[in-house]
DNA sequence: ATGATCCATCGATGTTATTCGATGACCACC
DNA sequence: GGTGGTCATCGAATAACATCGATGGATCAT
């Protein structure tokens, strides 16, 4: 069975960076998807353990060692898979992770082109009526 | 009284990028709390519509149209000034909300910087014993 | 086969988050 | 003063999440 993921949200790039237009609701939805797998303390020393992983990958039993049981693991990294962050790939008795390609990249650049916006000197906020 | 924050989660840049070192457990806690901050479909809106409107400011009545309550508008942008990612200054009546300088992009570089990691041909996951 | 190791799933539990209506605080203006 | 508009806080209900122990399935070595 393939690696389910939460609609449209795998690698394909999405969203204009947040300075250059407003989201859009299904955009933010997809957006704040992928956010919320990074939201916890556990999935992102686990993400970054994989991602900063000689060769790009790393097998969960090298990793799995923080702080929390084996199922909460075992839980975190399927909410990774589930966001269309990690992939993951068995390989005899181990199974291996690694980032999936371009995805932390379109995240970054999300946020990242950011510095230079709003700089046209138009009337602050001005109300009708 | 000013702003609250998140211990040590204002604008200093913190982390390096998540593929060069495992992140550490504190700085695993700082930067998950400003994911979590992002992790809200309705705060990712607001944080884009104050990001990209003209002057890089808005006021409370000009993105406050997102389909949910006042109150619940209220509570989402006290959540993004929490996380360091907003800062807000009354002016008259107006409470105007603007992006905390250099916290999105050093978020984005925290993801961005990768597509370059684990290219060393080492042996995959050795195990000991 | 038997046992051991690695990893995922299940079921339960305690904590946290989202959302709302009602209310309060603050400002501007008549 | 009084009134209307803007925004924040409070209290409560519902939903979602993190975590665990126990269990199951898969693989390899003996």
């Amino acid at each position: 069975m393939p690696t389910p993921h939460i609609a449209g949200t795998t690698a394909n790039a999405c969203c204009p960076p947040i300075v250059t237009a407003a989201l859009s609701e299904g955009d933010a939805e997809i957006m704040a998807a992928m956010f919320k797998a990074l939201s916890d303390p556990v999935r992102l020393r686990l993400l970054s353990r994989v991602a900063s992983h000689p060769n790009g990958e790393a097998c969960v039993c090298d990793i799995a060692d923080v702080g929390v049981s084996q199922p909460t693991v075992s839980h975190h990294l399927k909410k990774l898979r589930e966001a269309g962050l990690l992939t993951s790939e068995r390989r005899g008795t181990w199974v291996y992770y690694r980032p999936a390609p371009g995805v932390l990249a379109t995240l970054g650049e999300f946020l990242a082109d950011t510095e230079n916006a709003g700089k046209e000197e138009i009337a602050p906020a001005v109300r009708i009526s």
